[in-house]
RNA sequence: GCGGUUGUAGCUCAGUUGGUUAGAGUGCCGGCCUGUCACGCCGGAGGUCGCGGGUUCGAGCCCCGUCAACCGCGCCA
């Protein structure tokens, strides 16, 4: 393990003092050069062999790791003799250098070796629950309930590291670009967008509730009125939803940045610099796309089935209703006589077998729909021959239109589904994915970017009917008030995201930063003035007094880190993660208050069914 | 709240058609070993087969229920 050798020159000062209490160099300091010196090690004992008359142990601290060795002729050789695995200890003695054959190639210090000369115990340790040495996997809950153990594994100091290493590049990019980072409250007030809130009782006024920022949205819109052009902060959010392999429970980081003066365009020039040149200083090699293609909401649903979509993959689903329409196929044929019901293709080239084929029809029935039809093209001696019921139902030349319009040819496939979009697009852009990974189409060594952008304002609950804001609340509905005289279904926000291989990395707005347009947008959905100057009245009061247009976004860092370390769970780089169910095993969070507690919050306890 | 997968030694897993005393590797403990670096060799301990019920002469295996973990849906501007 060798993750910082630059950072470890501290112990270069220390060598005109008197011996350290702990350590002379670190454990990947030591080399050819300091053969014969004497020196004075500490960390933990990674691996033992011992040979009965000699014995040799691999200790090991942050930076790496250093063979040490004693025989009989240690004065200390017992007492090296009884330490275990992983006890922390210090050790004194003399740096030989291995002979050549001896010699391990494998690590920094593996031209030398310590002869033991003292040693002592700073730490013992019992058996433990999960190995650090080698790469075992243990249960998640294990491993979170020892995270301190797990986190001493050579892949966890990576990914940490990995993490701090791009903060602090984030960091320097921002400054670079001429952002200051400001800290806002962690305490502060409820609002009534987005997520359900973590709240906070107060003492002071028995029944009153603080909440914790879902983000910090209103004080760097505030922050923007104040004058300071140019926020950014790497923010704590904290919002109480259900949790995802891609999604951590109560608590996640942003990059949190807000600008004045700028339109839609200037947001996106500010933040890809900062973005891409994270990808391309810690993407491990792997292509990143300088081209970010701008994506609307409408088109990535159609053609990706989802408003993430990755682009890795080729593959770009059509409609392709009319060739179905009034066809052979009576339930396809059936479907379109409904309002608002398309039939919609995903092309799966090299996809041509009923294998391929079945195991996407079940996979679409795993997921809930009835099922996937699909034609597949083969060569048939004397041409190509369109396989699957289908093919049958349709006829040749429908077959052979939709072949044409997909740009099929033999060994392809293609899946169908239909129905109301809303109601398949989400399988059929999980198809999609699958279909890219399993036939290979899908460039696992890229990062591919796209802006989506020119999301709806309001959507309508599918049952009520009621319109609600579908994202951010306080973003500038494009044509400003008089777009909102209309069909609010049809008004589009300066709205966006930045999707990259599937994942969304950064959402952020043009905002709303004029009152009468704020109170005209919140009254289509449904919140009367009153209502939005009770709920937040400190930002549209503050609107009435010089608001300058502004606009920004925020960077999920946890997932940035997770794509860059290539690890498909989220909670592989948090130091500290909530489990499944939101619960900290290691420091038994959530727990019960005391009554005392209690009784100076003025709370109760509904004891639960 | 709903669905899927999984659950056998500390850990990773095997366990045939339901059939004798449930196995391997690894880790742990003990012994041997002076050049290993995933050291090697010998021995040992370690099991409520997640839990409860049922079917059966007989259940790790079949059935029902339940719990837990993870993944997904809902949810998440």
């Amino acid at each position: 393990m060798c993750i910082h050798p630059s950072r470890t020159d501290a112990a270069k000062s220390i060598k005109e003092r008197p011996m350290h209490a702990y350590r002379s160099h670190t454990c990947a300091q030591l080399n050819a050069s300091n053969v014969g010196d004497t020196v004075r090690l500490s960390g933990w004992v990674h691996r033992i062999r011992d040979h009965g008359g000699v014995l040799f142990i691999d200790l090991r601290d942050h930076y790496g790791m250093t063979q040490v060795l004693c025989d009989p002729d240690s004065p200390v050789f017992n007492e090296v003799e009884k330490v275990r695995s992983e006890w922390c200890i210090r050790i004194d003695g003399n740096v030989k250098a291995r002979a050549p054959e001896l010699v391990n190639p494998k690590i920094p210090t593996g031209e030398i070796e310590v002869f033991i000369r003292d040693i002592e115990v700073l730490g013992h340790a019992k058996e433990l629950p999960l190995i650090v040495f080698g790469d075992q996997e243990y249960p998640e809950e294990t491993r979170l309930r020892y995270r301190y153990l797990d986190l001493r594994r050579e892949a966890m100091q990576r990914n940490m590291t990995l993490r701090s290493d791009v903060v602090a590049s984030i960091r320097k990019r921002m400054w670079d670009a001429e952002f200051r980072e400001y800290q806002t409250p962690i305490i502060t007030a409820s609002s009534p967008e987005g997520a359900r809130d973590f709240l906070v009782p107060s003492r002071l006024h028995p029944g009153k509730f603080y909440a914790l920022p879902q983000a910090p949205q209103q004080f760097k819109q505030l922050l923007m009125v104040s004058g300071f052009d140019k926020y950014f902060q790497i923010a704590p959010c904290f919002r109480d939803e259900d949790p995802r392999a891609d999604r951590s429970p109560t608590d996640f980081y942003q990059l949190d940045l807000e600008m004045s003066f700028v339109e839609q365009q200037d947001v996106f020039d500010t933040i890809q610099p900062v973005v891409q040149g994270i990808f391309e200083e810690f993407g491990g090699g792997k292509t990143v796309d300088t081209e970010w293609p701008q994506i609307s909401y409408a088109e990535a649903a159609l053609k990706y089935g989802t408003d993430k979509p990755d682009l890795r993959n080729p593959i770009e689903m059509q409609v392709v209703s009319e060739h179905f329409a009034g066809s052979g196929f009576a339930i396809f044929a059936k479907l379109l006589e409904q309002e608002g019901t398309e039939i919609r293709a995903i092309p799966a080239p090299t996809g041509g077998s009923r294998k391929f084929c079945d195991r996407m029809n079940a996979f679409a029935q795993k997921e809930g729909l009835p099922g996937m039809g699909y034609i597949f093209w083969r060569d048939q001696g004397d041409g190509m021959e369109a396989a699957g019921p289908l093919a049958k139902n349709i006829g040749p030349e429908r077959t052979e239109a939709i072949r044409q319009q997909l740009g099929l040819g033999v060994g392809d496939a293609a899946f169908f589904l239909g129905g109301k979009p809303s109601a398949f697009e989400g399988v059929a852009g999980r198809a999609r994915t699958v279909i890219g990974k399993e036939l290979g189409l899908t460039d696992e060594n890229r990062f591919a970017f796209a802006w989506i952008v020119d999301f709806p304002m309001y959507e309508a609950d599918e049952e009520t009917g009621k319109i609600d804001f579908s994202h951010n609340p306080f973003s500038m509905p494009q044509g400003g008030l008089e777009a909102l005289e209309g069909d609010p279904l049809k008004v589009l926000g300066y709205q966006y995201d930045l999707a990259c291989n599937g994942y969304e990395l950064i959402s952020g707005a043009i905002r709303n930063h004029k009152p009468e347009i704020m109170f005209k947008a919140f009254e289509l959905a449904g919140y009367g003035e009153d209502e939005v100057r009770k709920r937040f009245g400190g930002m549209v009061n503050a609107f009435q007094y010089g608001a300058p247009p502004h606009g920004g976004c925020a960077a999920g860092i946890d997932r940035i880190v997770m794509l860059l370390a290539e690890e498909e769970n989220i909670r592989e780089v948090i130091l500290f993660p909530m489990n499944q169910r939101a619960e900290d095993l290691m420091m038994g969070a959530p727990s019960e208050p005391t009554s005392d507690q209690l009784m100076e919050l003025s709370l109760r306890v509904i004891p639960q069914e």
